[in-house]
DNA sequence: ATTCGCAAGAATATATGATATTATTCATAT
DNA sequence: ATATGAATAATATCATATATTCTTGCGAAT
């Protein structure tokens, strides 16, 4: 997420992955190449490499001599993406709050400190802080998985979180003051490393806003 | 799979899974673009591809700006791998059990059977059989979690089997009548539908081949 | 009249070789 | 030993050529 990028294959990707997730390339768009090219001002080459590689983290469907399509969205594949988090979230929040070391509490403690305070900036009305509560809630869930020990694991975790949050940016789900409650539950367990707590808590948290966005996409009335 | 690959682009994308996997890249090499068109026979722009696609699977390091390296192995990557699959296939076991229909049952059986032929035929000293033996260890252990209604878990588990794979392979570590037991119980408890029996046999299974791998990648007098 | 089949043309995706950028190497000087 | 800088090698990007799919329109059959 550096603000400095060198090459036009990694502001590209990160660029299209951005518009994917926030909507502005809506679910089961066809990604034509030539209009890519005058969108992102890259090459065809330079698209086609950042196709492929959100095709295989799963933004992107590739259909083969009949070109990309924005993933669609469905309401199962939001309820597999959150049970996908719950599985992966939670076996690395155990880990991590077993091993986690002083490091790893002072990252924790201050990213708290800033989701906390953006959270009660929003419940005050303020929702131009919207961008900035997405990327400190990203930061707090991630400061608390950290110390996990596998890489691997994290790599996997952040695609699957990216996926859930193109959902509730979609859906426009804000769950505020409960939210924010649920979020101090989970640092407080983890820092009493009451690895049980914690783990039930985040799950809490996924599944209630799992359910919160099934009931969104429910009552909609345009179709995704 | 499939043995008609239409697009230069997906053969060249299996031919150089398959050679990271089987080991004909070595870990850690250059991936030198114009070595790889002489080799694969396909344009750098469609190479690039590839690469991409593999770096975002994790077969492939992509450094900005100075090329493409088969991804390195190391007992801790070993480690995660084997962790993350125990995650991944258990629980997609649990609920594949819980959810698995007749159509089900039946490609378990049959999975089940070829892989039990030519495991006996390996037993009986038939090394030739390799390939096909990993072709149908894959089969079943596919075959066992293949109901558990998640693509998006399946999809995530085939490209962590088959990073387990690469360390089977370059460490030629066959288990023989153990494995071959192993593969009988998670089979007789899935039809039994006894889900903890199961995914207890299955933890098992890839732990003992973990340990088995390890011990094997320990006593390597050549670094890999 | 409507549906189906099929060819010609348009639109699009795939693949290639050429060019521009960036890293690495190696000789030379401090 | 370290630093400097030209020569070399490799990567990143592009514009274009080729192959494939999609669309359209016409005519034949039901």
């Amino acid at each position: 997420m550096s603000s400095t990028m060198n090459t036009v294959g990694a502001t590209t990707y990160e660029r299209i992955k951005h518009d994917i997730i926030f909507g502005n390339l809506a679910p089961g768009a066809k990604l034509k190449l030539e209009s890519l090219r005058e969108r992102y001002a890259a090459s065809v080459s330079t698209l086609r490499e950042t196709l492929n590689r959100l095709a295989s983290e799963g933004f992107v469907d590739a259909a083969e001599q009949r070109g990309f399509f924005v993933r669609p969205v469905s309401e199962s594949d939001l309820t597999e993406i959150a049970n996908l988090r719950i599985l992966l979230e939670c076996s690395a929040l155990e880990t991590s709050i077993a091993a986690g070391d002083a490091d790893w509490e002072g990252n924790l403690v201050a990213a708290h400190h800033k989701l906390h305070k953006v959270e009660q900036q929003m419940l005050a009305g303020d929702e131009t802080q919207k961008e900035l509560w997405k990327r400190y809630d990203w930061e707090f869930h991630l400061a608390l998985i950290q110390a996990c020990n596998s890489l691997n694991l994290l790599s996997l975790h952040a695609t699957i979180f990216d996926k859930y949050l193109r959902y509730q940016i979609l859906l426009l789900t804000y769950r505020g003051q409960i939210a924010m409650d649920e979020h101090r539950t989970m640092f407080d367990a983890a820092l009493a490393r009451d690895t049980v707590k914690a783990s039930a808590a985040l799950e809490t948290h996924i599944r209630a806003g799992l359910n919160h966005a099934l009931a969104a996409m429910a009552d909609r009335k345009t179709p995704l």
